[in-house]
DNA sequence: CTGTATCCGTCGCGATACTG
DNA sequence: CAGTATCGCGACGGATACAG
């Protein structure tokens, strides 16, 4: 913790024991944070556009999501007071920052999510 | 999904629906995998090692992250059949791969988590 | 040392219905 | 359109005890 992220090799004992970062790894840990911060990467989106885009999410949920992202600095929620209601949501400059990592993982889902399967198959099949 | 992953500009329209990346997605959703797969990432270790190095983990939940990580294909378990017994835990080549985009948000943690925290601060403060 | 088994609380999250 | 309220299930995960 006290000494510089980037000046460590490669995954060195990195956020061991209760340090704060735990915290800032719970935003993560949900199901959704993966999927909403990226998807808000290209620009301001709407309730109801994240939800089509983000497809299995309920209402709740997404609400409740896009609060907790707003609620730590994450997300910006931008009233334009109007008739209908309209609401975007866009990221800040610390969610763009996560954004972009997360980008990273979510590519490395759509790569490689066949081996994965494929894994689970052998590894089954090795069983009953 | 159709398209490569690598073309697309940045995070466009990434997962959608219910794509079988979702279920890629499922073993990082979970509240440890993202600590235990980078603490591999520097060579093998064993259980208990794994204990002290990630700080909070029962191990029962340990047990069952890097059961879930092999059957996946991620971690390979060696069992140096010996008494006392000795067993240890290595990426494979697919885990390493994950664990580098892992190391990544790992880091973001490590070096936002005061922002958020600060965000948080200021959120709560402008209600009750 | 390396696990598994059991108990059990909490909470994530989905379905539905309702409000501004 | 955006969002909250309520209900309820099931999975996640912690504590403890037990086993190879």
């Amino acid at each position: 913790m006290s000494s510089d992220p980037a000046s460590r090799p490669n995954g060195a004992s990195v956020l061991t024991a209760a340090c704060p970062s735990r915290q800032a790894l719970a935003l993560i840990a949900g199901k959704w944070a993966l999927l909403v911060i990226p998807a808000l990467d290209n620009g301001p989106l709407r309730n109801g556009e994240l939800l089509r885009r983000i497809g299995g999410i309920s209402q709740k949920v997404l609400s409740q999501t896009l609060k907790d992202l707003e609620r730590n600095g994450l997300v910006i929620r931008a009233d334009l007071a109007s008739k209908p209601l309209h609401v975007e949501y866009r990221l800040s400059e610390l969610g763009r920052s996560l954004s972009s990592a997360l980008i990273v993982v979510d590519r490395w889902a759509e790569t490689h999510h066949a081996a994965l399967a494929e894994a689970r198959r052998q590894f089954d099949d090795r069983l009953g």
